[in-house]
DNA sequence: CCCATAGTTCAACGATCATTGATATAACAA
DNA sequence: TTGTTATATCAATGATCGTTGAACTATGGG
């Protein structure tokens, strides 16, 4: 892993929003409505942070009807742990 | 710590250049110089990339004659694991 | 003192990013 | 079908970030 991709990875945790996003993610899956309500974001800027989030390889959503259930990928936490300084050693 | 904080810490180590001075730094002190031949950046862009690192509370510069020693804070590495997604519980 | 060297600061530019509003897709309800 | 809801995409804006070049500060050597 270079320090770009390293870094790419670090970037996508780098905000507020995003955050917050694992943190409720982070013990159970939950649908897009659901994040709503927590984030208090518009549903359009809270679908580009979800892709970020996706790209970065940190979560995954899968369609249940009119819904998005979002979870953290399994590695997710092996991402970051291996984009973390320290890690290059 | 706040999730606008925490994201302040992350955007810090978030670029290829700062890990890699990060990583220079993790196991012992050293002087800008030897980071100016390891990294081949402008030295006025490496002051920057510096700073941003000693404003974020992970690096910490003793002057040296001529020279600056830079090393890792005591809590740089809790400061970074403050910071990540999880910490908040 | 004069000059070179190490490092920082400042101003400007281009690129990237977060945010907004409008539009689009897709699924369910009537 | 028509309409409504949930979500995603697109285009445009403003803010922030990384990079550059020039000017500045400070230290040590002649």
């Amino acid at each position: 892993m270079t320090f770009a991709e390293r870094a790419d990875v670090l970037k996508a945790i780098a905000d507020p929003s995003r955050l917050e996003i694992l943190e409720i993610l982070s013990p159970e899956i939950r649908c897009n409505c659901h994040l709503q309500e927590c984030l208090d974001l518009a549903p359009n800027l809270l679908s580009y942070h979800l892709r970020v989030l996706r790209e970065a390889g940190l979560i995954s959503g899968t369609k249940r009807g009119r819904w998005v259930d979002y979870e953290l990928t399994p590695d997710a936490h092996a991402r970051i742990a291996a984009a973390l300084p320290g890690a290059g050693r």
